[in-house]
DNA sequence: CAGAATCCTGTGTGATACTG
DNA sequence: CAGTATCACACAGGATTCTG
């Protein structure tokens, strides 16, 4: 199994739940509110639908995210973040309020 | 160049600051106090001097990480958050709150 | 529309050995 | 002590093709 137990240390965890580059943007992209497959892979520039679909199934598995699909024609999905999903909305806007003070690194090419 | 210009989104900002799964790890030990190179090593265990390295090297370019070495014998090198990277001790929390709210994942093989 | 299957690549990382 | 150099690997991710 790929998650016998999560590490004890919270922020190994966060790592392990939140681990590739696009699990994060994912969930930001949650964050507005519920979305379908193809909604969130538009808004995520670049994303393949492999990635997106091993992401939002591994988020299933940890509880973050709830699927649920709509047995119409044409077939739609819905991705919902769950409570402790919603819970990550503090942790991002962390993250982005402490990135946005910091300055734009020196290019080395440029002066 | 690998970094023209950061992310205009703070999330994705903050995802190229602390890009690998040891990044965030080293920060969090430098928000217990400036530790050496070694001490380091020794506190994440299972990293390599190669990726200690090219993490805190990623970290000066981006002024998170001051690296001050000492001229003696045996030789010191001591490595300091900078303000801005005292400022990510609200990050981690966040993210160690938010993580340990997350119950164990059901085990697929059990029960 | 919402994936699944297959194949391939990029890169963070590990192991080991060597140097100032 | 504090790295650096080199090689190799695992895995997130990309591209493409196909199906219910």
């Amino acid at each position: 199994m790929t998650n016998p137990c999560l590490p004890e240390c919270g922020v190994a965890r966060f790592l392990t739940l939140l681990n590739g580059p696009w699990a994060t943007l994912i969930v930001r992209e949650l964050l507005h509110g519920p979305r379908r497959f193809t909604e969130l892979r538009d808004a995520l520039p670049g994303i393949s639908p492999h990635t997106l679909t091993s992401r939002l199934r591994q988020f299933e598995e940890h509880g973050i995210v709830t699927r649920t699909a709509y047995a119409e024609i044409p077939p739609r999905v819905e991705y919902r973040l769950t409570a402790a999903g919603e819970g990550l909305r503090e942790v991002l806007e962390a993250m982005a309020t402490w990135a946005m003070s910091i300055p734009a690194p020196a290019p080395d090419t440029a002066s």
